[in-house]
DNA sequence: GCCGAGACTTAGTACGCTGCGT
DNA sequence: ACGCAGCGTACTAAGTCTCGGC
């Protein structure tokens, strides 16, 4: 079989991406240099070509009777037809379909306890749509009560469900509502083949290969066949063996050895770390903490500074492991800083109500602030941001105003904009004095509140300010942006500490909601906010232990994953064969989370957020199926807006057996259901912490990111290189893995101007060199008559000129290339949260390139830990 | 066993600061 | 000294995943 190209394939891109955000505007391909393939196909998409791929959003469906029609219809014709597929699927299955309420059009299987019944109708007012299906019905409703999402009991959704969680006025996919969506620009590009890593993709050799549409349940007649397991057996043979037990035979001949070399693996990390990789670190807390001084790497520049350098550094990874759970012993710290209090316009700026002046009560008036001053952006042009404002607003007008205040479009502004824009004129404006005077205070305030001491130890906080009132700016389609977020008092805010410590003060007049000493939480102090009901959290800057070490872990678990991942892989393999369809959906989902990157994809409430999806959660109009495309078999177009609504647009060409289970998936399927009915991230969760303890979905994320980086670095990285140039290959290597992942940025404002003041300078350069190459010979030539030691003196000066000038273009031209292919690609994401520091570390002391180099001094600190244990044998 | 709440990580952007070239 | 590009930081939204209560 396969797998080997399976095997070497994942984990590298090989495929033609084109990441934009929905609002794209076209990105330039990006190159992929990793492997010398240009890996982008330049794709240009709008966001309204985009949004036409998605023809019927949930949001259509929601409100067209015939679509309920045909769902039901669709649904008796796929019930039956699934019913004789799979055998396996409950009744209540047959809704999970659809997440939407009204197709509940899933196969049914008669061994599962339908659960249609359970739902609960809620909320009778919904729209008849929502009722079709009777009992099953779900509804949105934003309200939480609501929000039950009907489950499967192998944790599968609902149709229903998912219906619900889906907005009914959401666009379905990818396609961003009006407007919204992103505001990067469009797509990028993607490429094709250009994964760092090669990809061999075998194709299947049973020859013919039937068309897809030919092929009637390709997957359940022909590969699947007959698996090897039994329906019923299977399940538990699963959570067993799950693995091992059927793939023992491959496995042992591959993987198994594997393990070998993972314990002497763990031994020399458990020297090396203290932490051995298969243990929680659950032994007694050994309170011995290390205290060393030492002195930080000493700054490339501002030698100046390097007193300040000098910092008392915890080395807490020299410490053994604590006891599970417990996150601290004491906690002190002097709590969070509010956001000022709202300063009151000056009277001469006014606010205008149909063209007369009005005086706004103190509250309106902070509000229409908060819109003044968002005059020129896009937000306040958008209708739902316009409405949700404007509907927030008047909850905070005295009577008498809202009874005046009527309409927005009647509301001018202006004044406040032009008000705030000369504040923030004059802060620029600001002598220097008066600048140091306010950092000052802002150095006093940090060093105030800004660390706490934990177990001893004084650590920063990541965020001591509590988040200042102001209208809320949702990314993408966000229904709920333009909403008042309110400020935040001492009374909504909760204290964690030590018992025993010296406990925050409220600010005079106020009070805590609570005092608290938990200490199976980081963090020191919370309050609910109340656009979306969460919690927010004052934390730990990530230079502290409590993160370090998680994100240490977290570096673990991925290596961890390194040492079985050819037995997951081999297994997901075998189960695109699975009779069973949920057994498919998830080994397929696996593998696209494997090889693509994608986030795992909880299901989310689209009346609470953007329409955004992850794996799981994708639906058929998230994908398309293309047999060949340019000059690829079975390639499958992704098309979705992932987090924070930036668009995944990606053509992948998969093994043909993804390809005709995906085909599977489809069938009988419309846009807005599911593409993966039998699964969602617990299911798919729960069967990898069988696969391995402690893996999750996203562990594959990070995997994935640290070892394309390990193995690009290793093929791009050239030890005749210059310092330079080595860089670059290591800004390759990091992009190999940020186009994996999709992580993109808009591309800078100065762009353009920046690009094109370097290649002035190369321009420069280059003429310098020629110049200074004329006068080498013309040097040279003289020298000949004259042989004189002077002229011997200038030529060689000459000659040290033209190799410095030779250089310096080498290094223009290099930070060009650089500059380009990043254009619209963000490293920062991947550096921070994906790459184990560790092979950074050990890449600069094996190339002797100064970490500094690839490090700033804030991403030093937070990886102090990798900084101090590795060295250039580290391998990930 | 399900579900929501809670906790924590991951994400892109706005903006201020720094340091370089002029 | 000034202006500006680029970097770094702050900010906070949006994910993932766990856990506890019903």
């Amino acid at each position: 079989m396969d797998l080997q190209s399976a095997d070497s394939g994942i984990g590298s891109p090989d495929s033609q991406r084109v990441a934009k955000s929905a609002e794209g505007k076209s990105k330039k391909p990006v190159e992929n240099h990793l492997n010398g393939t240009p890996n982008n196909v330049s794709h240009k998409h709008s966001s309204s070509g985009h949004k036409h791929h998605h023809k019927s959003s949930s949001s259509d469906k929601h409100k067209d009777p015939n679509r309920h029609k045909h769902g039901s219809d669709k649904q008796r014709e796929h019930s039956s037809a699934e019913k004789i597929k799979d055998p396996n699927r409950s009744s209540s299955e047959k809704h999970s379909s659809s997440k939407h309420k009204e197709h509940s059009s899933r196969p049914k299987d008669p061994n599962k306890p339908s659960k249609e019944h359970s739902s609960k109708p809620k909320e009778g007012h919904h729209s008849a749509d929502k009722h079709k299906h009777g009992s099953e019905g779900k509804q949105k409703s934003s309200s939480s009560g609501d929000k039950h999402k009907e489950r499967h009991k192998d944790g599968s959704k609902h149709s229903s469900d998912k219906h619900k969680v889906r907005k009914e006025g959401s666009s379905s996919s990818g396609k961003p509502k009006s407007g919204e969506v992103r505001v990067k620009t469009e797509p990028g590009v993607s490429q094709t083949g250009s994964s760092p890593t090669k990809i061999v993709i075998k194709k299947e050799r049973d020859g013919s290969q039937p068309t897809v549409k030919k092929e009637p349940r390709a997957a359940d007649t022909d590969d699947d066949v007959p698996l090897a397991m039994r329906a019923q057996g299977e399940k538990r043979a699963h959570e067993s063996d799950s693995d091992d037990e059927p793939l023992a035979a491959r496995a042992e001949k591959k993987k198994i050895k594997k393990e070998k070399p993972s314990a002497e693996a763990v031994a020399r990390k458990r020297k090396a770390e203290s932490d051995d990789d298969d243990d929680k670190p659950i032994a007694k807390p050994k309170p011995k903490k290390k205290k060393g001084k030492e002195e930080k790497a000493a700054p490339e520049k501002g030698k100046k500074k390097a007193k300040k350098e000098e910092v008392e550094v915890w080395k807490w990874w020299e410490e053994g492991p604590r006891e599970e759970g417990v996150k601290w012993r004491t906690l002190e710290h002097k709590g969070p800083v509010f956001a000022p209090a709202y300063e009151p316009l000056p009277d001469d700026v006014q606010f205008l109500y149909d063209g007369k002046v009005m005086k706004l009560s103190e509250e309106a008036e902070e509000v229409a602030g908060f819109f003044g001053r968002m005059l020129d952006h896009d937000y306040s042009t958008k209708d739902v941001f316009r409405k949700n404002f404007f509907h927030d607003w008047r909850k905070v007008m005295t009577p008498e105003e809202r009874k005046v205040i009527t309409n927005l479009d009647k509301c001018d502004f202006r004044q406040m904009d032009v008000y705030y824009k000369e504040k923030s004129e004059e802060r620029k404006a600001m002598t220097k004095e008066q600048k140091q005077e306010i950092k000052k205070q802002n150095e006093a305030m940090v060093e105030e509140y800004g660390f706490c001491t934990i177990d001893g130890h004084k650590q920063r906080i990541g965020n001591f300010k509590i988040e200042p009132p102001g209208l809320f700016r949702g990314r993408g389609d966000h229904p709920k942006m333009g909403m008042l977020k309110k400020r935040v008092r001492p009374e909504d805010v909760i204290i964690n500490c030590s018992k025993n410590s010296v406990y925050p003060k409220a600010p005079p007049g106020h009070k805590w909601k609570e005092v608290r000493h938990d200490n199976s939480v980081t963090w020191l102090a919370s309050w609910s906010e109340n656009i979306q009901g969460s919690i927010k959290y004052v934390m730990l800057n990530a230079t502290s232990r409590l993160k370090g070490e998680k994100d240490w872990m977290k570096y673990e678990t991925a290596r961890k994953l390194h040492k079985c991942v050819d037995r997951i892989r081999a297994q997901y393999r075998e189960e695109w064969k699975s009779k069973e369809m949920r057994i498919r959906q998830r080994a397929v989902a696996l593998y696209t989370i494997d090889k693509l990157a994608l986030r795992a994809g909880n299901e989310k409430d689209s009346d609470e957020a953007a329409d955004t999806v992850g794996c799981c959660s994708l639906r058929v109009e998230h994908i398309k199926l293309h047999r060949e495309h340019e000059g690829k078999e079975f390639v499958v177009e992704f098309d979705f807006l992932g987090k924070d609504s930036i668009r995944y647009h990606n053509f992948v060409a998969v093994e043909k057996k993804v390809f005709k289970n995906l085909q599977l998936f489809m069938e009988n399927k419309a846009d807005g259901d599911d593409l993966f009915d039998r699964l969602n991230t617990t299911i798919l969760n729960k069967h990898l912490q069988d696969c391995m303890e402690g893996l999750t979905a996203k562990v594959f994320r990070t995997y994935n990111a640290s070892n394309t980086l390990q193995q690009q670095l290793k093929l791009l990285t050239n030890s005749e290189d210059s310092v330079a140039a080595k860089i670059l290959s290591y800004n390759r290597a990091n992009r190999a893995v940020a186009i994996l992942c999709n992580h993109q940025r808009s591309v800078p404002k100065t762009f353009e101007k920046s690009m094109s003041n370097l290649q002035a300078k190369i321009d420069k350069k280059k003429e310098d060199i020629k110049k200074s190459r004329k006068e080498y010979k013309g040097l040279k030539a003289d020298y000949k008559h004259k042989r004189d030691a002077k002229t011997a003196g200038m030529l060689e000066r000459k000659k040290k000129q033209m190799e410095r000038l030779e250089e310096q273009l080498m290094k223009l031209e290099v930070q060009a290339t650089d500059k380009e292919e990043n254009k619209e690609i963000a490293l920062g994401t991947s550096k921070l949260n994906y790459l184990d520091p560790r092979i950074s570390v050990a890449w600069s002391k094996k190339w002797e390139v100064p970490v500094e180099k690839i490090y700033n001094k804030t991403q030093r600190e937070k990886f102090a830990w990798a900084l101090d244990m590795a060295d250039e044998t580290f391998e990930f």
